[in-house]
DNA sequence: TTGTCATTTAGTTATTTAGCTAAATTCCTA
DNA sequence: TAGGAATTTAGCTAAATAACTAAATGACAA
């Protein structure tokens, strides 16, 4: 069970997240936007499903995966208030 | 190079900031909160110190290492804003 | 300058990670 | 229900990571 810090140690999952961010997408569509493999891109999002930033949902012929940004924020909030910072969300845009 | 992230993704790591926090300490007396070997330790900091996270000083018989804030506030800054959160560092205490 | 303590380097091992291709699965659609 | 597209699983390889012990280095102190 790998812990949101190492799901983030990863460039492409970190990419992955950000591509999340305004809604889901594809297991495909995300894909498209990497050079490696769809099964190397399978388990990169098994990495971040594993750590809980990330939920797929069967619709249709395809799976979409959505971002689970509480997980984020609570793991981010965990570690910078040990450090002695503060994490902010803004308001949604409207 | 690891990059900030990878530093971040092992626990001891993680530990080894949060100790540094308050102030400089002894590559020893960090080792001594650890549960693994001193060459090991040795290996965390030295990724610690290629990420820019801390440095250490040659200070008597000893190495003193310090936390470099601002490389850990400049990581999380940016990765929190591609993600659409924001960071604020509370002023310190007088 | 020799001894001692602190730290790192060397060298080894086991495990994990990241990547690939090929095959299996799943789920729609015709 | 057969075909086809999307996704994951299986199985493999190469490289990176994390750990250890033992040896080397560095820096003070006697």
């Amino acid at each position: 069970m790998p812990s949101v810090f190492d799901a983030l140690s990863h460039p492409i999952r970190r990419d992955v997240l950000e591509l999340l961010k305004r809604g889901g997408m594809s297991a495909g569509a995300l894909a498209d936007h990497f050079d490696v493999s769809k099964p190397t891109m399978s388990a990169h999002f098994a990495k971040l499903r594993e750590a809980g930033l990330i939920q797929g949902e069967q619709c249709g012929g395809h799976i979409i995966y959505t971002l689970n940004l509480s997980t984020l924020e609570e793991a981010l909030h965990g570690f910078m208030s040990r450090m002695g910072m503060n994490l902010t969300i803004p308001e949604d845009d409207q």
